[in-house]
RNA sequence: GGCGAGGUAGCUCAGGUGGUUAGAGCGCAUGAUUCAUAAUCAUGAGGUCGGGAGUUCAAGUCUCCCUCUCGCUACCA
């Protein structure tokens, strides 16, 4: 592997989805990596560009749109205005916060599409989709509901049932109806276009699994994972009245997938941001990093570079460090069950403490495995370590300042052994703190970063200039001045990670330099510069503040285990219908794991009559071992149907919990085997 | 079931190519100290490195089996 020697970084940071405001996964896992990784290069007067945006295509927005009576572009409007100003407000200081719903990026997606499609790279196939025949038009999956033929579930969506979380296709639904009309859908012909990842394979086992084996184990075991089991052609378009028109003849009614557009948001981004955008695109001496979440990995790592390599004059990536998840108080952080901190809440509770949170999340980011916030912890970090090692210290230096030397820097007298070792160990807490960042390691850096201030504490310790005065007051002016040196050099060490609380400190400090290349230096503040009064740096926050957010989840968790609405009857159906199945008792006789699954169990029922072999989904709550003997009500008329090759004949019914958890409808012991239900 | 990532002190995490008494921060205990937001500094206690077997002179680090957590995937009539 060679290293190549780059001009310039384009950083970009996943495109937050439009259809709700952002939260502390959203910046443990993206945005505080990724900001303080771009304060830092800005720092070192390096050539980057930070690129972000809102991804505001898809068919969750238009289903958002359509619930609360608005248009999609209403629906986005909000949401981008919410999170630029949540990011605004928490201090990410992104080159250009962009949105894919703008004019720009409709041309840059058109032009790659059609790019593309010239160069004949994309598959065209034709499958039968369902189509609403009353709105005419074709109907995304989520735009139509019907009974889950696994749970009954009436109100299941066209690619998943949210009672059983079952992931479904349309066509498994039964009885579907489409949500725009009420009408029945029907089955129409429909023509889209793919994307071949499986005639990219070979290239990406190469560009990824051998030239980039230095990701992070979770990022490059996913890829992994993705070519190992073999890639298959996506498609990108989809029929849909929201989102980019599929720019060429005949594709009427139809959109480019969300997932092609939004990455090339990136590229609008840079467009909007610069005329020279290509020099970040298009340029080798160019290194483009990705910051993204798990759930992103596939997409930056296969599907996006797949498109440009397609395209043939961009640039890929050379790292994408993602992060995992952060879960909440134990809980995965959920947005549709409102288990979450949203980030503008966050900053209307504790107005003027971003850095406490930019602090909290960095050195607790999920880098490597899935971690938790909790509030105990956030007042910990907080009260232990932004207050009493960084906010302490500098209160010391500049109270002792005051209280000797009237606020003005003392010069420097004679210098012992332990001074130089102090001032050298500066710079090597630095050069620490940089080979942390180089190689995206944001907790460690943070961690050594603040090193720094634990050595002021310990230097004040050590010579303890309370005593000294006394005695010989020339020793304490080398010690303060020593002990401010080390605080303007926080300044600058800290500054990507906590950039409100160092600009106050440079305040206090009244000290304006802020590159990179000063650290290490003896001499920031001169001699006889007067510093401000001190006030604090950091406050402590106290329980009650905590207790506060503590309700508030504990409120939402409330909330939550209210009793599920029931969900609604089916429609009616007449005596008729209902004696065309045939219900009966039978009792288990045997029962075992069908290999190879985690649900499964074929069992052999007694039905009076005969014996009949049932596959069942129930291992997850039942032992086959404690299953033969059991009364069970069997829907025996069921057309059979060939489940793990097992032929099932006949349906076992089950109860289900909200939860999902299923229990057989028992007969009573009195029953007699092949008895018909009625 | 398959694949991937994890399971290391009370908590949150580090531990390239196997090698002296397994590390850090926080918490805890003891001592020092008072300039400081009861903050700081020092010392210490705490781990059979998820469990088991194996390879090796030597394994947290390699191999196999098992187990738990998270994600993707298959499966649920």
């Amino acid at each position: 592997m060679t290293v190549k020697a780059y001009k310039r970084t384009l950083v970009t940071s996943a495109l937050p989805y439009a259809n709700g405001p952002l939260h502390l996964g959203h910046l443990a896992g993206v945005y505080v990596p990724s900001d303080i990784y771009v304060r830092y290069l800005r720092q070192r007067d390096r050539d980057v560009i930070s690129i972000c945006g809102s991804d505001e295509h898809g068919v969750p927005i238009t289903l958002k749109a359509r619930k609360e009576g608005i248009s999609p572009q209403e629906v986005v409007d909000r949401y981008h205005a919410i999170n630029k100003k949540a990011f605004e407000d928490f201090g990410i200081s992104f080159d250009i916060y962009s949105r894919t719903s703008n004019q720009v990026h409709h041309e840059t997606a058109s032009e790659i599409f059609k790019t593309l499609y010239d160069k004949g790279v994309f598959i065209e196939k034709t499958s039968e989709q369902y189509y609403d025949e009353e709105a005419a038009t074709f109907l995304a999956d989520r735009y139509i509901t019907g009974t889950c033929p696994h749970c009954g579930n009436p109100c299941a969506y066209g690619d998943q049932c949210e009672q059983c979380g079952t992931s479904l296709s349309p066509t498994d639904l039964v009885n579907p109806v489409s949500t725009i009309s009420g009408s029945k859908p029907i089955l129409k012909e429909t023509k889209h276009w793919y994307l071949p990842l499986d005639k990219y394979e070979p290239w990406l086992k190469e560009w990824i699994l051998e030239e980039h084996k230095e990701w992070k184990p979770n990022v490059y075991g996913q890829c992994k994972s993705w070519l190992d089991q073999g890639l298959h052609p996506r498609a990108v378009s989809r029929d849909l009245d929201w989102g980019i028109p599929v720019p060429i003849e005949g594709a009427d009614g139809k959109v480019l997938y969300v997932w092609f557009d939004a990455p090339i948001g990136y590229i609008s981004a840079t467009k909007e941001l610069t005329p020279d955008w290509e020099k970040y695109w298009k340029d080798e001496e160019t290194r483009m990093i990705h910051f993204i979440g798990k759930d992103n990995i596939v997409f930056h790592c296969i599907v996006f570079p797949t498109i440009l390599k397609a395209e043939g004059s961009y640039i890929l990536p050379e790292n994408v460090p993602a992060n995992e998840f952060l879960n909440l108080e134990n809980d995965k952080i959920s947005t549709s069950r409102n288990w979450a901190v949203w980030l503008h809440e966050y900053l209307e509770d504790f107005p003027g403490k971003q850095d406490v949170l930019r602090y909290v999340l960095c050195a607790n980011a999920p880098e490597s495995k899935d971690n938790d916030f909790t509030w105990k912890d956030f007042q910990n970090r907080n009260n232990n370590e932004l207050v009493a090692v960084l906010g302490n210290f500098i209160n010391r230096a500049l109270v002792l300042t005051h209280k000797y030397f009237e606020g003005k820097v003392p010069e420097i007298t004679t210098l012992t052994e332990q001074d130089k070792a102090t001032l050298a160990e500066i710079l090597t807490i630095a050069q620490g703190v940089e080979e942390s960042l180089e190689h995206f390691r944001f907790r460690e850096a943070i961690k050594r970063g603040m090193d720094l201030a634990r050595l002021g504490n310990k230097y004040l310790a050590d010579t303890e200039p309370w005593k000294v005065i006394k005695t010989d007051p020339d020793r304490v002016k080398t010690i303060l001045n020593i002990s401010l040196q080390i605080s303007a050099n926080l300044t600058l060490l800290l500054d990507p990670f906590l950039p409100y609380s160092m600009e106050k400190l440079r305040g206090f400090l009244r000290f304006e330099g802020t590159s990179w290349d000063l650290i290490g230096s003896e001499s920031l503040l001169a001699p006889g510069h007067s510093i401000e009064k001190a006030s604090l740096l950091f406050e402590k926050i106290e329980d009650e503040q905590i207790q506060l957010q503590l309700d508030k989840l504990n409120r939402t968790k409330e909330e939550n285990e209210e009793p599920v609405v029931a969900s609604p009857q089916k429609e009616e159906i007449t005596f008729d219908d209902f004696t065309r199945m045939d219900l009966r008792t039978g009792t288990i006789l045997e029962a075992e794991k069908v290999p190879k699954t985690k649900k499964l169990i074929k069992m052999l029922v007694d039905l009076g009559f005969e014996k009949r072999t049932i596959v069942s989904g129930i291992a997850e709550y039942y032992e086959p071992d404690v299953l033969p003997g059991k009364k069970v009500s069997v829907l025996a008329n069921l057309a059979p149907r060939k489940i793990k090759g097992i032929e099932s004949q006949g349906m076992i019914l089950l109860s289900e919990n909200p939860d999902g958890s299923l229990h057989f409808v028992e007969p009573s012991e009195s029953a007699v085997n092949g008895s018909e239900i009625n």
